[in-house]
DNA sequence: ACAAAAGTGTTCAATTTACACCCATGG
DNA sequence: CCATGGGTGTAAATTGAACACTTTTGT
């Protein structure tokens, strides 16, 4: 029996919520859209796989990047090629430069979430709902929006998260109050960021706090 | 390399959290209590695993509990006897008799977990607390609370469930006013249960509803 | 001066909380 | 008829939603 890990990083860029796609050069699902992973190696620990295969498949330094553990999938005809137990992670990354390819040259880019949804190898797309699905709750009940900006952030970059995970427009005036109000959910630098037009707004830094009481209400649908 | 199943079966049960414990008979950690669990078969899947290992070593049968995957754990030295990677299941159960030693003879026995924590042979520990999180959170976002009674209860049965997982007491007028209003939560039945002495209570079945909008709020700690 | 985006103050509605009160049953 | 727990009504307090308005910059 292998063991696998498949990672399913999402970031927001050019308004939209992508994700990290790899196209397969092998055998089995060749030439399809696939989640970057990999087999583990014996003796290595699950997260430690999650980020060698992260560096490896894309070239992107784990460090900054919040990673954590999604669910793992087990399906006995998952992989045609015999049992593979996967293991998913979740990424949750900055807009960063396009990756390059891989070491083993797969090419890898980013993709609307959208344009991809039902179309993944394996049962990739089970994966991917189950990170977007995620992401979408982390929104909710943790600080983890931050984590889809750099090191600081203005109150728009931030609503803009907000407003493209979730897909609904918010009133940045109440937004900016209910963060601000959140005690150490951001820390205010002095730095500001001025844009080609209006006031510049203020630059933050991510605050200590991890989960947001009381959440973050997102619209009943 | 070993792929396992552990099982973190929870239940309220006198007025506590209760959980599922084994005793040990076999090296490593003979003698200590652990959470059921065991070596996963050839082609089987995971969710199949976890159902088989449910009943072999407690009696209990899966089909009217609520049965979720919760985390896969794979330090390479949790287990003294070489690489095992274990992906955990939560199970939430009504209060059922106390379920007979398995098959394996391995004691079986309901606990508190409050009396266990910290105590649990291989990382047991870790899991049974992410299972205890993972069912406070549950209560709060989703109906599960219901998975804790049986197939009827009443407004106090499953009040009592949110007071003992949470540890708070809660109004008993507005929670029933919360339940009720919250469409899909639950349905009446027209029997009523009586008790030693007060007014004879609505008997309720589970609806249709799986998360709950506005969430149950906890007051804030 | 004007447009554009940041940020503040204020009001109204919805929701939660607290608690007085009534209902139905066993002893 | 009293104790006990189930269930309803209602007002105060808190919270969220909407939006007019002021601030600060580039052109």
């Amino acid at each position: 029996m292998e063991l696998a890990v498949d990672l399913a990083i999402l970031t927001v860029r050019e308004e939209q919520l992508q994700v990290l796609i790899i196209e397969r050069d092998n055998e089995p699902f060749q030439g399809w859209p696939a989640l970057p992973g990999g087999f583990m190696r014996p003796g290595e620990p699950l997260y430690a796989a999650a980020v060698r295969e992260l560096a490896e498949e894309t070239g992107l330094d784990a460090a900054p990047l919040h990673l954590e553990q999604l669910a793992t999938y087990g399906d006995p005809d998952r992989d045609p090629r015999g049992r593979v137990v996967s293991v998913a992670y979740l990424a949750l990354a900055p807009n960063l430069p396009i990756p390059r390819a891989g070491s083993d040259a797969r090419a890898a880019s980013w993709v609307p979430v959208e344009s991809v949804a039902g179309r993944l190898a394996f049962d990739h797309d089970e994966i991917l709902d189950k990170a977007v699905d995620r992401a979408r709750s982390a929104l909710e009940y943790t600080t983890l929006a931050t984590a889809f900006c750099g090191e600081t952030f203005t109150m728009g970059d931030l609503r803009g998260v907000y407003e493209v995970v979730w897909g609904v427009r918010l009133d940045p005036r109440n937004f900016s109050r209910k963060v601000v109000g959140t005690e150490g959910f951001v820390i205010p630098t002095k730095a500001k960021r001025a844009q080609d037009t209006g006031r510049p707004a203020t630059l933050y830094r991510r605050g200590p706090a991890t989960t947001l009481y009381p959440a973050m209400l997102r619209t009943k649908e």
